[in-house]
DNA sequence: TATGAATGAGCATTCATTCAT
DNA sequence: AATGAATGAATGCTCATTCAT
């Protein structure tokens, strides 16, 4: 029985993240989504209060998805840019394989919605990352730059890339990507 | 008065800017522009044909502007390095000064109607900045990468900054600036 | 209760068939039509695609109930006056009795809806009345004119009687449908 | 002076009759009318107090207009089937030859703005028909039947016959022409 | 619990009319 | 007198949300 609600919810969250990621928020009218979903426009109000809490549910899921993406698996004893190249690689093939995730929360950032619920908050989250940063500043393998800095130069052209494969410019290869964390690790390293 | 004669359409793009990028295209009516703009909804629709179009107007003139900060007072003799950077701290200032035109450029370019309109199409008018890195990659100064890559490793941190301080995460400094241009020469440079 | 269920359908149909003959396709708002029917707006929409469906869809179903008045109850055996006249004083009749569809029908026409959908593609369904003219015509009671001709000169005067009763012009009595009906046959017997 | 002024008078219903004629009466911009009288849009409204106006002063000329081709050259002597043929080939040819004006005076009678001037107000005015009716049923050639039916019986066949041409539906030639009136002879004469 | 018919506020757009020049 | 830029009321239509079944 509650496995079959949380059936539900779970279709209508896939459903909402291919319309949401393919025409965009105020493209996506909730009676699509249902039908998507094969569920009733009634339902999806019974698994969320409105529009706006399906796609705040929807980020909460995806950002916890990719979390781990970010975070688990490292070694913490390994060498500082091992570490980080680690983390830059895995979250950017997690991107580059779920492009309507990372459309997703391209637009979700890129809107009202997500303009207030930035890094801030789970900012606190992203520790690994945020320890191999401090890690390498303190050993003096990194520049002594803001942690914001340094995490707009890992993150930033990698952003980039994959918008860019998104949007069909080009595609991604595993040299480019290769190419990129070596790059983004020059742009950091003492 | 006689400026004061077309002085309407430039009132209206004003306008149409601010509700653009502080709600989105879709929370934008036209009836609220208008009021902005102090001019009746009929008026818009004298000066552009649609909403789309007011939109594709901005769009236009925004990169006009922006253009020369790319291209203009390029020494072409100058070191590499620093005819670089200079278009890159061009760009990020103008970035940072003007964070609505900022933000209606990331909606343009992540919304259908700036999908097509990629890079791709005004390619050929980053002439200085592509000029400038085939004459590095050339004279071995800087890494033998597709320039999509080398534009993502320059261009990439900077826009997660400004859309950063745009979000009010926090304030760019003159010293991340230099930090920021300094890591991405050192990201690209051999 | 389940007859209450596509009530709405018709009842818009009605609401929308009084408001068109009183005011004019472009004098009868959405809004007015749903006022009138005692729906929101929306719900218009749900029966039918948008106002030209509307349009198109009444002008179906007054055509599907004037059809029968043409060509029912037609003894074929009978004497062809009596068979036409008997096709005329129904049609007169149905005409007379349903202003309202009169006038739609003479807006319709008149209209670029309409003005394709002329009696061209219908005129498969005048069949007993067509064939009543080519019997006529046979069998030399009848003049030997184009069929069109033939209509007008039945039809003609009936419906510009019509219309003057609706316009207030007078009212068609008993008496004048029998002579017109009369007189209508003297135009074309031989 | 006062030329000029009369000029633009008739230009602009000139304009109107076409654009009116062609796309009824509610997809006729007042502005393109003016675009076509080549005038302004102001100076239409120097003319003609409102779009109403403007409507019913086209149909009062045209009407002025139409009504000699009934009344004039009409030989009082003459028989009085030849005195009504005479009138009605007129009336088909006018109509046939002017389908612009044709279309006007029936959009202008099937729309709220006509539905009320009816032929009562200038009955009066088709005095040589109207004449020509009674001393007919006088002298016991025509049928006695109201006036009314009469005017329908003469002109119902030839109108339906101009619309159907207009329409496209055909073209009415000499040879209908004069079997329709020939025709319409029979449905009165007794 | 699930449904989808019903609703109406909200939006883009048109066009008759006005009025400053 | 002539113009056409400016206006905003009015309209067709969409879609998030509710609620009776």
């Amino acid at each position: 029985m509650s496995e079959v609600k949380s059936d539900k919810r779970e279709v209508i969250l896939k459903a909402s993240l291919q319309i949401f990621a393919e025409n965009g928020f105020h493209c996506a009218p909730t009676s699509q989504i249902a039908k998507l979903a094969n569920v009733g426009v009634g339902t999806l109000y019974r698994y969320f209060e409105n529009k706006d809490a399906l796609i705040e549910a929807l980020h909460t899921e995806i950002d916890a998805e990719l979390r781990p993406f970010i975070n688990s698996g490292v070694d913490e004893e390994a060498p500082i840019r091992e570490t980080l190249l680690r983390i830059l690689d895995r979250v950017f093939h997690f991107l580059l394989e779920n492009p309507h995730k990372f459309r997703f929360l391209e637009m979700y950032y890129n809107s009202p919605y997500g303009i207030a619920k930035k890094r801030s908050e789970d900012g606190g989250c992203d520790r690994p990352l945020s320890r191999a940063f401090h890690k390498g500043v303190e050993r003096q393998v990194i520049k002594d730059l803001p942690e914001d800095l340094l995490f707009a130069l890992c993150f930033g052209p990698m952003l980039m890339l994959v918008r860019d494969q998104f949007t069909g410019y080009f595609k991604v290869s595993e040299e480019m990507i290769e190419a990129t964390l070596s790059a983004c690790w020059d742009s950091i390293k003492l």
